[in-house]
DNA sequence: TATGCTAGGTTATAATATAACATTATAAAT
DNA sequence: ATTTATAATGTTATATTATAACCTAGCATA
């Protein structure tokens, strides 16, 4: 019985393992960022024993681009986007409130373009 | 004998304790990004007991502007700009190679406005 | 003198992230 | 059926990055 076959029964994203579906649950329910030792935390009792176990959902998730690294934070939120699009790869902006430490996503079509005019320029490329 | 006045000995930027200068030089003449840990590394033999002594002078590097933290690489740079407009607080790009790990630091006026706007739009202060 | 500020010293520890190696399950190809 | 490849997971240990806490000293100035 493996963790895929498990995962149909659970109730929230397609496609996940427990354990992945489980930190993104706690993601997406949680108001704001979480570190992945908090998110170890939260869910040494539904089997995490270690950081490990967090990281690897983590970046799974982020491939799939349900959830986003906040670099300078040095945490994680899940995405904002309402789209389905994830995946879109489109350039992000955060906001971070560093009173409250609330954190809104934007997706803005101005830096989008900045970016692409700006690759031409200086002949870079980006993901 | 105090820190300040043996900096006026030193050859490089001004205003800097010895410690604090002897961080700038290193990444001054360092091609690219450098870790905490790296820096302390290779400073080890100039009087860096620890890393404390490091990030208390990256700090204040910082502070005049003079070096820039990457965070997606939690790695330190010196400022690029030319102009002496450190402090100058503009918003800044910068790109980093994944391939060869080279940075580059780039004022971009078009960014700025965007920043500018979308605070505006969403009430929301930067720096 | 007393107060505040900045810099620095020292030790310890916190917080974040990955390496390395093993097991199990599955799907697809042969 | 067997092989091959891939993905997920487990386990232990360790690497990497950053800060806390407390102490000393110099200097400015009220």
């Amino acid at each position: 019985m493996n963790q895929l076959r498990m995962s149909k029964k659970s109730k929230q994203p397609p496609g996940l393992t427990n354990k992945q579906a489980l930190v993104m649950n706690l993601l997406g329910k949680t108001k704001g960022p979480l570190s992945a030792y908090a998110i170890l935390d939260q869910l040494h009792d539904s089997g995490f024993r270690g950081p490990v176990q967090v990281y690897r959902a983590l970046e799974k998730l982020m491939e799939l681009g349900l959830v986003h690294r906040l670099e300078s934070l040095n945490a994680f939120v899940a995405c904002q986007q309402r789209t389905c699009d994830h995946q879109s790869k489109k350039t992000i902006i955060f906001t971070i409130c560093e009173i409250c430490g609330s954190v809104q996503e934007l997706v803005h079509n101005g830096l989008e373009h900045l970016v692409r005019s700006l690759e031409k320029d200086i002949d870079f490329l980006t993901n």
